[in-house]
DNA sequence: AGATATTTGTTCGTATGTATC
DNA sequence: GGATACATACGAACAAATATC
């Protein structure tokens, strides 16, 4: 459990912490991030509370998102999911 | 973007422009008026004082409104959306 | 093909806290 | 103090996309 702060908003707090387990590699690039309901249970916020935190991180480039599917973290560069064949030259 | 002024509260002042829209037929009987997150967007205004405007024109009676789907406008009469048909004598 | 489960997108309903007038 | 207005937050419902069975 974490420990909200009151001087700053629920949503932009979980999103630190996301952002933080992504820059420290819990969560690699092209892997799957928790989804909205995840988040509501290990933060106990509301699913709306979880949404505004994916959509902030998905604004940032920091993740995508598909619907039906879940979110995903975006590739360090800017390659789209599926477009690296390995061509590095 | 509208002028709001000062003098009137901004909800009333947008539940008219909605309810002018209403009455030169660009939102018609049946059809969805705009959501309170258009309406934020729209006259930038919050989204508690967009849900103040369709409360207020819910209680005229000017629209109707359905959770999860949006607000309507009402029918000139009491007939029901689809009960019309052209029974005029 | 159909039913079900998961997941995100969007909508309205409501309450609270803060600031301003 | 009351009315207005904003942001935050939780709750509930409807919708669409995806995957699985």
């Amino acid at each position: 459990m974490i420990e909200f702060r009151q001087d700053r908003p629920r949503w932009e707090q979980v999103a630190d912490v996301i952002r933080e387990r992504i820059a420290a590699g819990v969560y690699r690039p092209g892997s799957r991030v928790p989804s909205e309901n995840d988040l509501m249970q290990e933060f106990g916020i509301a699913r709306m509370t979880a949404h505004k935190v994916m959509r902030a991180l998905r604004q940032e480039g920091t993740i995508y998102t598909v619907r039906g599917l879940g979110s995903f973290v975006s590739q360090p560069s800017n390659a789209k999911p599926s477009d690296e064949k390995g061509s590095s030259t």
